[in-house]
DNA sequence: AATATCATCAACCGCATTAGA
DNA sequence: ATCTAATGCGGTTGATGATAT
């Protein structure tokens, strides 16, 4: 980690760090202040001198003994009473990015990295959503592999980062639009004062607020909204379904995001207890002893945030068989018995009832029952990780690193397996959260925050790392 | 050895959403 | 119902170290 390199060559970060920068009220605040409150931005930053840049060491121990004795309260507050000249929005960003304890360090496994590659084919960029997944990772730190890595390799294999599907298929399917697009253009003839027409509202400014108009630009760098650059429209459901090959096979109308389809995500079909105080980020956790589908994203023991609700669903959405097609084609001989499964690898779901029951008042519990095809996931249709879309000769040497833990586990199985994102990644983090604290943190973690972290471990069982060691004997056969 | 390029990642920016007055 | 502040999120930037030329 960069840091631990800072701290041990600049321990004075205000000298040895050009990019930090004190932002003067004599310099900046006045005109940005006054910029921001047109522009209708909170101006908190702009009303004390406010350091930026990277954290010293000092402010990360002025943070996280705050924290520590206080716990977590109103972010805005933070500054002021840690004594950080930092604003709020800072403050929350370096806890949960790298002074919370039960951070992951270290490399992300091959395990993680499917795990991500598969997320992302169902989220898109909802970096948080699928942080969500993985213990002990941020948003951002996954954000950062995704740009940094992942899309590379994902290239490298043939395969669109973006939509998921081979590199050929998403050239022929650009032809095929621009096909589409000149055909259109050909039997649209359009006389000049509707060109001009259609220009002038091409290029006029939308008489809308500066927000609205952010919106768009929003809208466009999310690569499953499809949305256009000049309208104001929310994504529509086409064209996300269409990364999966489907819009000509739903006939729905409902508005459909990624996370919609969030609802067949296996998860939900499995039980899920939440974690107290080993992780602090909402996470889900297998729980083979509870009898009830719940799903429930716990936050800090001191701030209880709503769980992790999915948006809303017309419900018609999920009466509509939907048809999902992996990009990658599958071994013939694979698991015929579940699903429908064409030669193309292509996977129908049946959708059965689907409630969403979100406690709207209390807002304090929610619960969504499913009951999709699970069956889909058992199949090695939904196998779009690395291993099995690799047609180069880098597959080899993938599947090696895939087999580092010494077992021959082919994602889509991985995925089928009860303790999946429960036990299995729960458990790296069992492994990693404390003994892979950051060096920094160490230095603190020894003396005031002691008893902060007592506190989370008192509310987990002793033995939980135990049982999930025998689960995963359990499930591969053989002793750990 | 010097320079250019690439890769990584912490942190910032700005917008959307939520909560509370 | 409206407004404001706080929070959360995703995109982007830029510093830094590693590697290539």
């Amino acid at each position: 980690m960069i840091y631990g390199t800072h701290l041990a060559v600049a321990p004075n970060a205000d000298m040895d760090h050009p990019r930090e920068q004190h932002v003067t009220l004599e310099n900046h605040n006045c005109i940005a202040g006054f910029v921001a409150l047109l522009m209708g931005r909170h101006s908190c930053c702009y009303k004390q001198k406010l350091r930026k840049g990277l954290w010293s060491p000092e402010e990360d121990e002025k943070l996280l003994n705050y924290i520590t004795k206080h716990g977590l309260g109103c972010w805005s507050s933070v500054p002021k009473l840690a004594g950080l000249q930092r604003c709020g929005k800072s403050c929350r960003l370096r806890w949960i990015n790298y002074l919370r304890p039960d951070l992951k360090r270290g490399a992300f496994s091959q395990q993680e990295e499917n795990l991500i590659i598969e997320l992302h084919a169902v989220l898109g960029n909802r970096w948080s959503q699928i942080a969500a997944q993985l213990p002990g990772r941020t948003d951002n730190e996954i954000k950062n592999l995704w740009n940094s890595c992942i899309k590379k390799k994902l290239r490298q294999r043939g395969i669109d980062p973006n939509t998921h599907k081979s590199l050929s298929e998403v050239e022929n399917d650009k032809e095929k639009q621009q096909l589409t697009a000149d055909k259109s253009n050909e039997n649209v003839s359009i006389v000049p004062n509707e060109l001009n027409l259609i220009e002038a509202t091409i290029l006029k400014p939308p008489a809308v607020s500066s927000r609205s108009s952010n919106v768009i630009t929003t809208n466009n760098n999310k690569d499953w909204s499809g949305g256009s650059n000049l309208t104001n429209a929310p994504p529509k459901q086409e064209i996300f379904l269409d990364r999966f090959g489907t819009s000509h096979e739903s006939s729905t109308t409902a508005s459909c995001r990624p996370s919609d389809l969030m609802a067949y995500f296996p998860f939900q079909k499995l039980d899920y207890k939440p974690i107290i105080g080993l992780s602090m980020n909402p996470k889900l956790c297998y729980n083979p002893n509870s009898s009830s589908s719940e799903m429930i994203s716990h936050e800090f023991n001191s701030s209880m945030t709503p769980p992790t609700v999915l948006p809303s669903v017309s419900a018609s959405m999920f009466q509509t068989p939907i048809c999902v097609r992996p990009s990658v084609s599958l071994p013939s001989d694979h698991n015929p018995a579940v699903g429908s499964c064409d030669v193309n690898g292509v996977q129908n779901w049946e959708a059965g009832s689907f409630s969403n029951n979100v406690s709207g008042s209390n807002g304090s519990s929610s619960s969504i029952e499913l009951q999709s095809n699970a069956n889909f996931f058992e199949s090695s249709a939904f196998s779009w990780g690395l291993a099995d879309c690799g047609k180069s000769s880098d597959e080899a040497h993938l599947r090696s690193l895939e087999n580092e833990t010494g077992e021959d586990i082919k994602w889509c199985e991985y995925l089928s397996t009860p303790f999946f994102l429960g036990s299995t990644i729960q458990n790296q983090t069992s492994h990693h959260v404390y003994s892979e604290m950051k060096p920094e943190t160490h230095f603190i973690a020894q003396g005031s925050s002691t008893s902060w972290l007592q506190n989370q471990q008192a509310s987990q069982p002793a033995d939980i790392y135990t049982k999930d060691l025998q689960r995963l004997a359990v499930a591969f056969g053989q002793s750990i």
